[in-house]
DNA sequence: TACGTGATCACG
DNA sequence: GTGATCACGTAA
């Protein structure tokens, strides 16, 4: 079933990135079902350097201000899509980043909107699972608890001695932050990002 | 290792 | 308005 909006809107963004990892993420855009478990988030708190809200509200980082709940999706380097779960209560701005899935419902689906043949690492990284999975701006500020994006518990038992934690990728501008541990990864899965 | 790609943001 | 920058991915 789909997770709560009491689950998002907790304050510790690091525990919901941990826990995360087993969930299932799902889309259904234009009528096709595809989903993916969860095997590797990020935090990001408007705490540290290495968040977008650090230096406050922006056009961009906006959703990231609202309740928990919602999707916060931006566009990376001009070419990806960034899908991240906005946690904490309003004007707490944080969230996690899903960075990589494997992929469990629509192969067929995110075979073709990815134009491969074989599923080797289709969804993993950040910007290959929103386009295999159909995520882009359009579902910026939408409710997970709605009809074309959200999160479910399916009961996968993720034993926490299989999650890892690590530095976050990619964020060198962010001085010291960038050594937080608030990057985690299933231990072992074939579909964490490199 | 190099760079495509275009929105965004902090300047004026 | 303008220019530097960027929570990536792929090719080489």
């Amino acid at each position: 079933m789909k997770l709560a909006q009491s689950f998002y809107q907790r304050q510790n963004v690091v525990l919901i990135a941990k826990e995360l990892i087993g969930k299932v993420l799902v889309t259904s855009v234009n009528g096709l079902l595809t989903s993916g478990v969860i095997v590797e988030t990020e935090a990001y708190s408007y705490k540290e350097r290495g968040c977008h809200a650090y230096r406050g509200i922006t056009e961009r980082n906006k959703v990231m201000f609202e309740p928990g709940g919602v999707a916060y999706v931006y566009l990376c380097y001009g070419i990806h899509q960034m899908m991240n779960v906005v946690t904490n209560k309003e004007e707490k701005a944080e969230a996690v980043l899903i960075r990589a899935l494997e992929p469990l419902e629509g192969l067929d689906v995110m075979l073709r909107r990815m134009a491969v043949k074989t599923e080797k690492r289709i969804t993993s990284g950040p910007g290959k699972l929103t386009k295999a999975l159909g995520i882009d701006r359009n579902q910026n500020g939408q409710s997970l608890g709605g009809s074309e994006i959200w999160i479910e518990n399916r009961n996968i038992k993720v034993a926490k001695s299989r999650i890892m934690s690590s530095p976050r990728i990619g964020i060198d501008y962010a001085g010291e932050d960038a050594k937080l541990p608030w990057r985690f990864t299933l231990i072992g899965s074939e579909w964490v990002s490199k």
